[in-house]
DNA sequence: GCCAACGTTGGC
DNA sequence: GCCAACGTTGGC
């Protein structure tokens, strides 16, 4: 592939990730995956939310935010996974409702995600709405998933620190089927 | 534009 | 609490 202008192309659409931002076909559904601490908002947390829908809010990654602003898709279907606890595990799906827009909680200059270097007239950071579907019959930890060669190749499992990760279809069916008792 | 220093995330 | 993996920053 020759070397093109980068006019009107951002260089994560050309990227190891290209693909997650490819064009779809009609009515083709991604998967994802969201990290949080249940200390700080848990699954439970979640379901029992006005609406069981949050702003997925306080990302500030900017792999993550491409994710969050030109990936996801109204109706993906996203894991919900507990971060920084014994076990971290995956505990439940959610969806997209609403499309990446921009994340308000880096204007607030009172909120823990308040990033100065933001411009509301260009934003650095975007978030989407999530809502829960279910929750899932035995969460499926971080230890079963690395045990499970299918999912070797992950990007939970590849990069750890991410905390907004695409999932392959055949990834997500794994999961789904071990988190039914296998 | 390079790269060392530093800060953050998150598993263990 | 430690450390690996990254992202960001700042000196040059």
């Amino acid at each position: 592939m020759p070397a093109r202008k980068s006019s009107g192309t951002a260089p994560h659409r050309e990227g190891p990730w290209a693909e997650v931002f490819a064009p779809r076909a009609k009515g083709e559904k991604r998967y994802w995956l969201v990290k949080s601490e249940p200390e700080t908002f848990s699954f439970d947390d979640l379901m029992a939310a006005p609406g069981k829908t949050t702003e997925w809010n306080g990302v500030r990654n900017s792999a993550a935010r491409n994710f969050l602003r030109d990936g996801m898709k109204k109706g993906d279907q996203v894991f919900f996974y507990h971060s920084m606890t014994n076990p971290s595990a995956v505990m439940g799906i959610c969806e997209v409702v609403r499309e990446g827009y921009p994340d308000s909680s880096a204007f607030d200059r009172r909120s823990e995600y308040y990033d100065d270097k933001s411009d509301p007239a260009a934003p650095t950071w975007f978030m989407v709405d999530l809502k829960a579907v279910k929750k899932l019959k035995s969460p499926v930890s971080l230890h079963a998933i690395k045990q499970n060669p299918a999912l070797a190749e992950m990007a939970l499992v590849r990069i750890s620190r991410l905390s907004v990760t695409p999932v392959r279809s055949q990834e997500w069916d794994e999961i789904i089927a071990m988190s039914a008792g296998g």
